[in-house]
DNA sequence: CCAGATTTGGAACGAGTGTTCCAAACATTC
DNA sequence: GAATGTTTGGAACACTCGTTCCAAATCTGG
């Protein structure tokens, strides 16, 4: 039965055929790993993605292939496509979860736990020993999103552009707190300082990626004290 | 005596038999340009090299194809790869190239013709300028050079490593000098500032790649007057 | 006036790109 | 217990990538 299926099915799809030539099409010897489970993924979504990210974050998106992807997410094509669409979807998907869980999560997390100024100098302390640690080049996946793909492409602009400009809110947020309560300069004027800051912060991770030495990042650190 | 030649060498050629297929084969056909002059070039290395820069200045190292490169140069395969090498050896070329005529000539004008202070202040407005420009997109080719391939490519990450010491040395001598003739505060930290205005001076970059508001870069150059 | 040198145009190459397609498998639903 | 729905693995596809190759052209030096 399913032999008559399959020679009849062969002769409508010839290019099926080719299939013989590559010398190992034989079911038995290929290796083996899951039973298919067709009621359910054989692989965590979120894991998957997660990997894909960290890829997508240190490689960027030209420079990531789909083989290095699949290869990383440990998942086939079919399931790749059936799950996330396309490349490019799957990029956009993780650098708006970056966003929305990194950026945001990071920024409130400080809201909430840090007085004004601490929170300032929590974060630019943290960017510091990040880039310092084994990860360090990586950077930052929203500065890196906007090198390479913010001038040409208007979702990640539109992204990128939200992220900075709250980012710089965040600021300006804490500098008015801060000169509320007295711990920082009342001559700071909240926009100016603001926006410098999110430049600093960016020129760190820019300095990061290109493998600057600590001393450099430890000064702008001290800088933001000062300025403060 | 030609055809015989050719038909000659077809026989033993046989892949070149697939061009009669394209349609367009005949070389009475073809687009003239000019006539073949093997004693000298038919384009200016210098021109074709500049809009090499250009291309790859706006739009990265991967996202810029060999195709994408001979159209906007104007010129075919075989002159490009006798008189560059090859897409990577040009691209090196032209950022080394960017770095050292670019980079180090601002530099030294700016050294050479503005007291310390201005020197300082002029090349932010500058950038600041870019920005605001047609071209603002495209940021710093260094900038962008060390988001995308610094972290792959050692001899990228070298060039930069290079040109950012040499921009924060550049900053440090400025303050010294400025701080001896009285134009710039005593209390700056000549390490702490120089660093800072590397720091910023990167992060404008990002930010003008992002297309973020003008308002935002007048801030920055106006915490660069206040930092002096 | 012929051999050598050198540029040009563009076909071809082989490897690699992202994507599509589909049969096999089998729990669930009708 | 047949049809349905969904996942899986991987061959195949249609390009595009950077690069190589080479004949045609015709200058210069012999």
């Amino acid at each position: 039965m399913k032999f008559s299926d399959r020679s009849k099915r062969r002769i409508s799809r010839p290019h099926l055929d080719r299939s013989f030539q590559t010398g190992y099409g034989s079911a038995d010897h290929r290796n083996w790993k899951h039973p298919p489970m067709p009621w359910k993924k054989n692989f965590d979504v979120d894991v998957a993605r997660d990997r894909a990210k960290a890829l997508f974050w240190s490689k960027g998106y030209e420079a990531t292939s789909m083989e290095d992807l699949l290869g990383c997410m440990d998942i086939n094509r079919g399931s790749f496509y059936a799950t996330f669409g396309s490349k490019q979807a799957l990029y956009l998907d993780v650098l708006q979860r970056y966003d929305q869980h990194y950026r945001c999560g990071v920024l409130d997390q400080l809201k909430a736990e840090f007085t004004p100024r601490e929170a300032i100098l929590t974060l630019f302390e943290a960017v510091r020993k990040e880039a310092a640690g084994a990860k360090g080049t990586r950077g930052c996946f929203l500065a890196n999103a906007t090198m390479e793909l913010a001038a040409s492409d208007k979702s990640v602009a539109k992204i990128v552009g939200v992220a900075f400009s709250q980012t710089e809110a965040f600021f300006k947020a804490m500098i008015e707190h801060g000169q509320a309560d007295g711990t920082i300069r009342a001559s700071a004027d909240p926009d100016v300082v603001a926006r410098s800051l999110l430049g600093l912060l960016l020129g760190m991770r820019v300095l990061a990626r290109g493998g600057s030495p600590a001393p450099v990042l430890e000064s702008i650190v001290q800088q933001v004290k000062e300025l403060l």
